[in-house]
DNA sequence: TCGCAGGCGTACCGTACGGTACGGTTCTAG
DNA sequence: CTAGAACCGTACCGTACGGTACGCCTGCGA
């Protein structure tokens, strides 16, 4: 299977779709129960058909990983109109979805898996995940952040700077916490807490980078 | 081998410690190449011994992320005369202990084993990991924080909210990035730019808790 | 009705690796 | 000098799993 540059829904069949589906919930109950037995088995398909539409099992993970990708899409916020009311309502909102994304049980899953997958030499997996998280929202930001300066709201240089720093308070130590098992962060616990940190972070965030504010 | 509260360099005898060292060579050179043979070739010895020490795989790499995570003693930060120059400097050597400790390659493989070992429903190496990062940066931080706060230099309600503002602010998106294999962020190109990062963080670290800062 | 493509299920193969067994060697204690 | 413990090297076993081959069934177009 080449590099392919974008995976939409319509890139593989309904009942691709179905194994895919197979795939990504055995990963999600078991980490690394992913076998080439196992998904035929939950699929109802036979092996000889996965190999014939995924290649090996690296491509049919990567057609997983991609196809899950594609399945999240962020609500697009809108950038017009754009008083400090709304802009810190759509900087809310984006931490909001990144805090969701980040303690959701898949995305856990596949971070795992694409870091496991990085530990081989092989970081496609890893781009992947990263295209489709960090990124993603990153391209998404950005613009707002830039219209909120170019309306006199928010202060900053470099949009990227602002940008990591924003990712900095608003995922802290939760993500990696939750990579390495931490039972101490239960997932109902980070859910609850999701309001309350993303008000703070972006109390951070304006106070850091909002026009009133003086930065170094 | 039974939970082991606190591994010191004397847990393990010399020529035990040649052989983790083996296996964390390995472990570096090739995520996922720690295999007992492997390992038995690299440090001349006989998988009979290996067994015989460490009862199994897991618990060869259980002895082999507490010995590393043992040898990692980061310097002491003097709490006594706090001024707001020593404070900061303090500050700042946090943030550049922890900078250097996370993108360094041994780091990066270790929380990479962890994370694999956290997919599999095993969280033991995790919580080593955390227990020696993240945590033990925290453990040594936080009187730090409190310090600061009862001389006046800071000002916050939770020492854990600093903490982990702090955490977040210094590490940002680094090492999920590199945890990924991001190749667009070289080792040597982070490096360089510690220092600067260092202050960037810092200077954010006090502009929302310095005692001048009006935080939400 | 026939042929055939697509796909299911299963049996099978090769290999890698965790774990064990055992003969041979070195070191130490008595 | 000898007995035994520790340990090295290697051969070996069992299993799990990636990947392949094949027989069978179903649906569909000619």
């Amino acid at each position: 299977m080449p590099l392919t540059i974008k995976v939409t829904e319509e890139t593989f069949t309904p009942r691709q779709q179905a194994v895919l589906t197979a795939a990504l919930d055995l990963l999600v109950e078991n980490g690394d129960g992913l076998t080439m037995t196992a998904v035929a088995r939950r699929a109802s398909c036979s092996k000889e058909t996965l190999y014939k539409w995924f290649g090996d099992r690296d491509g049919l993970l990567t057609a997983t990983v991609q196809w899950q990708a594609a399945k999240v899409r962020m609500p697009q916020v809108d950038r017009s109109g754009l008083s400090a009311k709304t802009l810190r309502a759509s900087i809310e909102q984006f931490a909001r979805d990144l805090l969701t994304v980040i303690t959701g049980e898949v995305s856990i899953t596949l971070n795992r898996t694409a870091v496991t997958h990085a530990a081989q030499e092989k970081d496609s997996l890893g781009m992947i995940v990263l295209e489709n998280g960090p990124l993603a929202i990153r391209r998404r930001l950005k613009p707002i952040l830039e219209a909120g300066r170019d309306a006199r709201l928010l202060r900053f240089t470099s949009s990227e700077d602002a940008y990591r720093t924003f990712f900095g308070l608003v995922v802290r130590d939760v993500q990696i916490r939750l990579l390495l098992g931490d039972k101490a962060l239960t997932q109902t616990n980070v859910a609850d807490n999701i309001e309350a940190d993303v008000k703070a972070a972006t109390d951070q965030f304006f106070a850091l980078y909002g026009a009133k504010a003086t930065t170094a």
